[in-house]
DNA sequence: GATGAATGAGCCTTCATTCAT
DNA sequence: TATGAATGAAGGCTCATTCAT
């Protein structure tokens, strides 16, 4: 039974990356992937099904694993004492926040394709599956706590849909922008710091406050 | 003088909006959009010299209109005595940020092509032009008060950059989700509360405060 | 009744003309000729038919005037006593070849477009008239003489033809290749001592002579 | 190993010539050859990465081959002994045409393509390229002897150009013209005759015998 | 007469994918 | 398994020509 010559599979994936980033999803072509990795188109279809898949390979681990890592994060929040959740705003804590910090400057290059070389659609529907966690999340505290924001109109799934949208996509600002570590930290705290005062406004009762 | 037949243009403008928003740019095909419009492709090159040039006409007014209408907001800013500068986080006032949201809705689907069905590149390049406005008058202004976030390093115009690009693609998430006039408004007005108190968090020196 | 603009047509074949020097006959563009001009497409085919015709229209009138300016030479030829004729081996005299080429450079940028601007076969049908001329003078003069180059089959007409035809082309080199007047006359000259020289070869009967 | 199908590059190769044969290099279609060959455009791009690489495979071997050969048939002019030489007028030998003409009757097909189907500037690089070898050994021949054809003004450099590049396209009239090998010879011969003669009234100092 | 919009065939080329070897 | 030849649809774009105005 003939087997896969070692290695063949990795240089694709990296010229594959390559490729990607340089063209842009829609205008890297396999042929060129291929070329590059001095392999041949079928090698590519052997391993991957389709140029969609192909793709996916390079971004599905990362994409996943932050997806899980957000969700273990997340639950942590909720398993914590309903009192201890009120008083915090940010669901993520100041350790959650590094480990997902750390996490995509460990896979870089995964999120810049994502966010920079994706076909249109992918890197929305990456986004998404964050948002819905956090939303997730964000709802059932709510709807746990006595707090009337949702009860109150100021709250609908969608609008926190949106705000958290926003806060991922602040996020990975750090990966469009190339940022160095050291001031993706900074900035990822600061924007933590925006939401979470943002937050405020919308879980305080100001109405009633005022 | 051989005069174009009426409604021609508008028909293939119409279908070309169409199809680059089901498609997108890359897969957007002016052989159908000819078909569609059931006009013919030297219709469109009459017109348009090319591809991006029949993408620009259906995006270029709104696109311009809206950082126009930036600067003229800012530029009031700008024209405000000192002291009320200071008492300010947000630049745009209540009035202008009316204006702005009113601009967007009233080109929903341009912005939506802009946003959503745009080549890679074109769009970010649409919302920096929208951030240097921004960070202009940020920075002068900081620069004319005797705010310390530049100097003690809270704030680089990199940094600043960033802020404001978070800021703007927030804002167009009322574009990208289609979201009703009124639940915009509201989105939006949030979101200006997320920044100011982001920005508070930039403009006041914590560090001597602490 | 609607007159021509005055100037249209001149405007428009000197435009043309430029194109075709420019680009070749098959590369030239009408579009691009009636911008030139100022002018438009319509106005081209408002007076001539097709590309073709526009391009005849350029050349046509050189190309007929060095044919019957050859014509006229040869004729004075024939009418040459038979004694003189067999003299002679060039069928031209020195100042029919003077006037000959008094005629190329008068309308040099036209034969520039019949050497090298013209689509492929209009060039040699150029030549070939020409030719026709010039061989049948030859063979109706070989015909009349007691000279036995037809009859011994050291000439063919097809031989004659090509010989001639070898001869127009030497000519025309000083179009190809811009050469100025006064080079040009000595070329020419040389080149006809040239095939003086090699119409003796074959008039005169070696083999008898040997 | 994806082997190419047997005889479609030939078969490709085959119609690509009819088809440039018939309609010239630029109104020759590649969809129609690949239909002619019952093959697809494809697998032209798969040989020849564009219209201009097809045409020169056709081409390039009889060109390249024709170009060699004069080479060496010049070099072995070269080499004879200074006396030998200046007893010659033509530089190629009986033996010499003999094998260039059998060159281009065993290549017919490629010279006709070269003379009649080109693009324009192909054919007379493709001269020149034999005219520069040409000249090359002239005026090296002249230099070394003590004739003064060039220190007086008779032959420019230009000129010799011009004179062979007359003498080469003389030659392809019999590819123009498909004259049959017999006639091609005979015709060949007495072009050299011609040039022979012609080339005594430019070596031989007339003046000065005058 | 003059215009240039409209047409649609046609151009060369690239592509993802299939499949015989 | 690995190859790359083969495919044919589709791409954007140019063109000569027609014809309503």
């Amino acid at each position: 039974m003939a087997k896969r010559v070692e290695g063949v599979t990795e240089k694709l994936l990296e010229c594959a990356r390559e490729e990607f980033l340089e063209k842009g999803y829609e205008n890297a072509s396999l042929r060129t992937i291929a070329q590059r990795a001095g392999s041949s188109k079928g090698a590519i279809y052997i391993r991957y099904p389709d140029k969609a898949s192909l793709f996916s390979a390079l971004v599905d681990e990362a994409a996943n694993g932050i997806a899980l890592l957000l969700k273990k994060i997340q639950e942590e929040f909720t398993e914590l004492p309903g009192e201890v959740q009120a008083d915090r705003v940010q669901q993520m804590s100041d350790e959650g926040i590094s480990i997902f910090i750390d996490y995509i400057y460990k896979h870089f290059v995964e999120f810049k394709l994502l966010c920079c070389s994706s076909e249109p659609g992918f890197y929305s529907n990456f986004i998404h599956r964050l948002v819905n966690i956090d939303v997730d999340t964000t709802m059932r505290f709510i709807g746990n706590s006595s707090n009337n924001a949702v009860s109150s109109g100021r709250l609908t799934p969608n609008f926190a849909h949106l705000l958290s949208e926003s806060f991922y996509t602040g996020m990975f600002e750090i990966v469009v922008h190339d940022m160095p570590r050291e001031e993706g930290d900074i900035y990822i705290r600061r924007l933590r710091k925006f939401f979470a005062a943002g937050w405020m406004t919308i879980l305080n009762d100001e109405e009633s406050a005022g």
